[in-house]
RNA sequence: CGGGGCGUGGCGCAGUCUGGUUAGCGCGACGGUUUUGGGAACCGUAGGUCGUUGGUUCGAAUCCAAUCGCCCCGACCA
């Protein structure tokens, strides 16, 4: 993509409404504009970043045997009438009326849509398991949304719900759950702790929230550092396998980490070394439930056992916050110059720089390196603008791509182009004819 | 919802207390010239119903009232 053709309007200047790294860092790079409180319009480079969390989300869930689907923003109310949440879940719900004076709301969540679905469609334990799940925007109506899109009322959400014969299988699709977030969140480039959690409006027994460590976060935490040492790592894993799932879930759980919400000072300094103990904000980006039968009974979804009997699905609910994690990973990878992305995640992997927009050798350089590097499946942004290389340089290490290649008379003179890992910061020089290769086995691209 | 704050060119702000003639400043935008390795310099240009409505007054960005919007703190939440 060349910077002349792209619609990234970038601030110079902090607005004044964002107090928060992530919030001030997507408003400069031209990522999301507020449209009113807590909803947004995402920008052409703020949807690039969402969209590739989405793939990896859903990637992850397909891996996990879980099925896509899609439901809609808008829900008749009567559905929640029957669940008995239409009246429970109070003034968060966005309650829309159409024309015809029927009730509607804007889903806040979909626990009563899916079981609508599953109890049309699915009668026998042999159809079981199943886990369906989609991502959709939400709307809550928070008093106070806040923080950009960190609490935003309008979020986009990923959404599953699993429907399984016994609590036996329905705790395994909990695990089951468990690991393909880690699996998730630790290809996003976070480090998330799953902590013990209340289960709220959703109902249940048995839930977790995933959170990631940020001075910013809105959660106060109380966590076992030893549990920061675990990695999951890319270690296949075999989700039908009770006892594996089962062991990462054993592994990742038992060290103490809760919220606020469950903590338990003393068993907290009985179990955890004083050494260990660590008090911390945090931000929640994803949280499981089990829940047993407690819309499946109210709302008649049942199957017929290998018995014979009519039983009440047993179900769970497990949601990630997409849009929200946006600024999840910018709160855990920024400094003061801007947006470290992690290159999983990455709008662009490289931003390509012609530092002498008038110079002939530069242009015909660059020109060169954006088709190579495009050519070997790189995603490239090409700062072709008339800039001076000083505001070129700040505008590359505000969006924070994983890597910059600088192409100036100065290195162009030794036949030589600079590049720049953004994370670390280190610089190396590469001739310009083999460099788009050079990159592309730096970023662990096979050869074409 | 309780408490606090703010609405003035695209962005950041001054001016409001103490009403007074063409509403300023920095950044940005546009045109030109000179520049070009970490947010360049100079010259010029465009862009504002001072959130909205009503009131007070000879006169309102400024005072009063209402209203809309946004932000912060608290209780609630992916």
């Amino acid at each position: 993509m060349r910077m002349t053709r792209y619609f990234l309007p970038l601030l110079k200047e902090v607005p004044s409404d964002a107090q928060i790294a992530s919030h001030q860092l997507m408003m400069r790079a031209g990522m999301i504009r507020q449209a009113a409180a807590g909803i947004y319009s995402w920008l052409p480079l703020g949807l690039r970043v969402m969209q590739k969390i989405e793939r990896i989300v859903v990637e992850e869930q397909t891996r996990a045997g879980h099925l896509p689907m899609l439901m809609p923003t808008l829900q008749p109310a009567t559905l929640w009438e029957e669940s008995g949440r239409y009246s429970d879940y109070g003034e968060e719900m966005l309650r829309i009326t159409d024309r015809h004076d029927r009730k509607l709301l804007y889903g806040p969540t979909n626990e009563e849509m899916i079981t609508d679905i599953f109890r049309e469609h699915v009668h026998s334990y042999r159809d079981l398991p199943l886990t369906l799940f989609h991502v959709q925007w939400k709307f809550r109506d928070e008093i106070r949304p806040r923080y950009g899109v960190m609490r935003g009322r309008e979020f986009l959400m990923k959404d599953g719900y699993n429907f399984d014969v016994d609590q036996d299988e329905a705790i395994h699709a909990y695990n089951r759950h468990m690991v393909s977030y880690l699996r998730t969140y630790e290809r996003l480039g976070l480090q998330a702790i799953p902590m013990r959690a209340d289960t709220g409006p959703i109902g249940g027994n048995h839930s977790h929230e995933f959170l990631v460590l940020a001075s910013t976060g809105e959660s106060r935490v109380h966590y076992d550092a030893a549990i920061l040492d675990l990695k999951l790592k890319d270690a296949a894993i075999d989700y039908d396998s009770h006892d594996r799932c089962a062991a990462v879930v054993a592994e990742w759980t038992t060290p103490y980490a809760r919220t606020e919400e469950t903590h338990d000072a003393t068993v907290f300094a009985d179990r955890v070394p004083a050494g260990r103990r660590v008090e911390s904000r945090a931000i929640e980006v994803g949280q499981i439930f089990y829940f047993g039968t407690k819309y499946s009974e109210v709302m008649g979804a049942t199957v017929t056992n290998a018995a014979g009997q009519s039983v009440p699905v047993h179900m769970g609910s497990h949601g990630i916050g997409v849009s929200r994690l946006v600024g999840a990973i910018i709160e855990a990878h920024h400094d003061d110059r801007g947006i470290r992305w992690p290159l999983s995640v990455a709008p662009f992997q490289v931003g390509l720089v012609n530092l002498a927009h008038n110079d002939t050798g530069c242009r015909t350089t660059c020109e060169q390196l954006y088709r190579e590097l495009a050519g070997l499946g790189l995603e490239v942004l090409y700062d072709d603008r008339d800039e001076s290389p000083g505001a070129q340089f700040a505008s590359m290490t505000l969006i924070g791509l994983p890597w910059m290649v600088a192409v100036g008379p100065r290195s162009l003179a030794g036949g030589e182009v600079e590049f720049t890992e953004r994370a670390s910061g280190i610089r190396s020089s590469h001739p310009h004819e083999t460099a788009a290769r050079h990159l592309a086995d730096r970023i662990g691209l096979p050869p074409v």
